[in-house]
DNA sequence: GTCGCAACTTAGACTTATTCTAAGTACAGA
DNA sequence: TCTGTACTTAGAATAAGTCTAAGTTGCGAC
């Protein structure tokens, strides 16, 4: 049986392998932001092998390669992944850290006045704030 | 006599001391938004004493708190920083990792439609795409 | 002036995130 | 079954940044 993960994986390219799918799979069913360590934590005592940390950090860079996930850097010192690749934006509480995604319709439509050798691929907005309690 | 940088950090409510002043005047003096590790490197021979890495990082975090100076998350895995503090948005060019200011007038406003309990203080841009030559 | 103290700086040890390496494992295809 | 490639492993290596303990500096009180 193939499972949803798997085909996931198998359309972007990526071979799957038990290490990747339980990867995979536990990023698409968060909407938190983890850090390739709480990746490692949440996994590990899935497999009934031993999981290295190298693995983790081999699959989220082959992930990221691939369009399966993202990497969001708004810490400094850490990288956090999204499973969400629907274009979005991010708001960071600058209390808690916690990082929450805002759809890009939520966001108006962006005009850039530059100057003619700046080719734009993409933008990205970062929204700095306090979630009330 | 009492240099422009050392006004810059005495308004600021940081002492000024032969490193901080001269870290600063690297920082205020370039258009580059360079690692903690490209101060160090380029302050060092300007000091008559030897400088070590603890007093880049004290002085920047220091310049950060101030508010004299800024810190800019691009990369993963390490922090630039960017004496520019007019309000502005960061254009990088994926192809070099260069980053380049974007005035806050050539974006323009942004709306956001966010649920009530997020409270925002400020927003910025990061424009992703190549600077052709 | 000089004493004492707080703030600053230093070298180097330490921590944390990530990558590298070398060896072992798994599995697809001949 | 054999072989080779890709994957995973443990642990060493690297890199960014912080901590620590000891040494300096310089200013205010006397």
């Amino acid at each position: 049986m193939t499972s949803h993960i798997e085909e996931l994986l198998t359309t972007h390219g990526v071979k799957p392998t038990a290490q990747r799918a339980v990867i995979a799979e536990y990023l698409v069913g968060t909407d938190c932001h983890p850090t390739a360590d709480e990746v490692f934590q949440a996994v590990s005592s899935k497999l009934p092998v031993s999981l290295s940390r190298a693995t983790v950090y081999n699959t989220l860079n082959a992930l990221v390669e691939a369009g399966v996930i993202k990497e969001v850097f708004t810490d400094p010192g850490r990288v956090r992944y999204d499973a969400n690749v629907t274009e979005h934006h991010h708001f960071v509480d600058v209390k808690t850290g916690q990082v929450y995604d805002i759809d890009a319709q939520k966001v108006s439509q962006l005009k850039l006045d530059l100057a003619p050798e700046f080719s734009v691929n993409s933008y990205h907005v970062t929204i700095f704030g306090e979630v009330k309690k």
